[in-house]
DNA sequence: ACTATATTGAGAGTGAGTCTCATAAACAAT
DNA sequence: ATTGTTTATGAGACTCACTCTCAATATAGT
């Protein structure tokens, strides 16, 4: 499985932080940057976790880390999903069903946005071609000023059937 | 309050059904037609939910309406904002917070997306201009079909601060 | 009015996610 | 290595937004 995997054939990417980090490559060196960052520890359970996201390749449920990965705590799991989080490791994609979806965030995976299955809540990533993507990028901050916003990310994600499900 | 009351400006909307609707006019007839669609009745507290969204003017959440409108009871509101959504009356904001948000839905509000505060948690609609959401639409339609989903709706939202939280 | 069907509301129930706290692991010195 | 200090772990109790149940009630059709 490909990390950094731009939907749309990207495969380098650079962070924020200046890190230049390649498909594949240095993906805990990344992690544990975030974490060292925010003071928190890059535990062997942190690290089972991550690889189990990273063996997924697509955003995944709790139940999902869980099955992939049973001796995983749920609790444990809960609360480091958090901290990754907080740590800017990791996203949360919040949908209508039961389970929030995880994924890695950006700049560990390039920038995407999802389709979602009103009916099975199956998330699948995709990109918008870089004009698309510049001019609502534009659209938004136009938007955020009139309204004393302070922008920080956008979600663009498209609500229907998915092909089982249709 | 003005409903039908598109951010930008417009104020006349045509409808997928063809009803054509104005700012304040007929708003429970069109929800009743809604739901006669659906083989629902619009009782005397479907009336009430839908005038204390209306009187709202913004996505509200459950206890913001049973503040508004103590009378109500709880569980018939949960139970009527599914069938006021069910109906295309009512779309749901799914967000971070404890609460989900509901507003009116297109045709009943005109197309926009929101501004969501990642701290308090406050809901704030924006539109963007036709270009661009012309062209939002063709990269997810593209998108969509090389996934095999069936487009139904999109959203795209901006998360940051709110004037309050910042 | 009468029947058939849909809705209501109070409260019980569900379950994803959080919190607690005693134990264990990680780090930083000696 | 040993010790001390801080942080993380995990089992289970807990929370609480939301759903379900069911007896009572409202609505629509005739
Ligand atoms: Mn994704
Ligand atoms: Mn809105
Ligand atoms: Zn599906
Ligand atoms: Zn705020």
């Amino acid at each position: 499985m490909s990390l950094i995997n731009n939907p749309s054939g990207g495969a380098l990417t650079t962070g924020r932080d200046g890190d230049v980090v390649h498909a594949d490559s240095d993906l805990h060196g990344a992690v544990g940057r975030h974490l060292a960052r925010h003071d928190y520890r890059y535990t062997a359970g942190r690290r089972r976790l991550v690889d189990t996201m990273a063996d997924a390749g697509k955003p995944v449920t709790l139940p999902d880390i869980i099955s992939a990965s049973p001796d995983l705590s749920p609790s444990s799991v809960y609360r480091n999903l958090d901290v990754l989080e907080r740590s800017g490791v990791v996203d949360r994609i919040t949908t209508r069903g039961d389970h929030a979806f995880f994924e890695f965030a950006e700049p560990l995976l390039s920038h995407h946005h999802h389709l979602i299955c009103i009916d099975c809540g199956i998330v699948k990533d995709f990109c918008l071609d870089d004009e698309v993507e510049k001019r609502v990028d534009r659209g938004l901050l136009e938007a955020a000023g009139e309204a004393g916003f302070t922008p920080l990310r956008h979600n663009v994600d498209l609500h229907g059937y998915c092909p089982d499900c249709k």
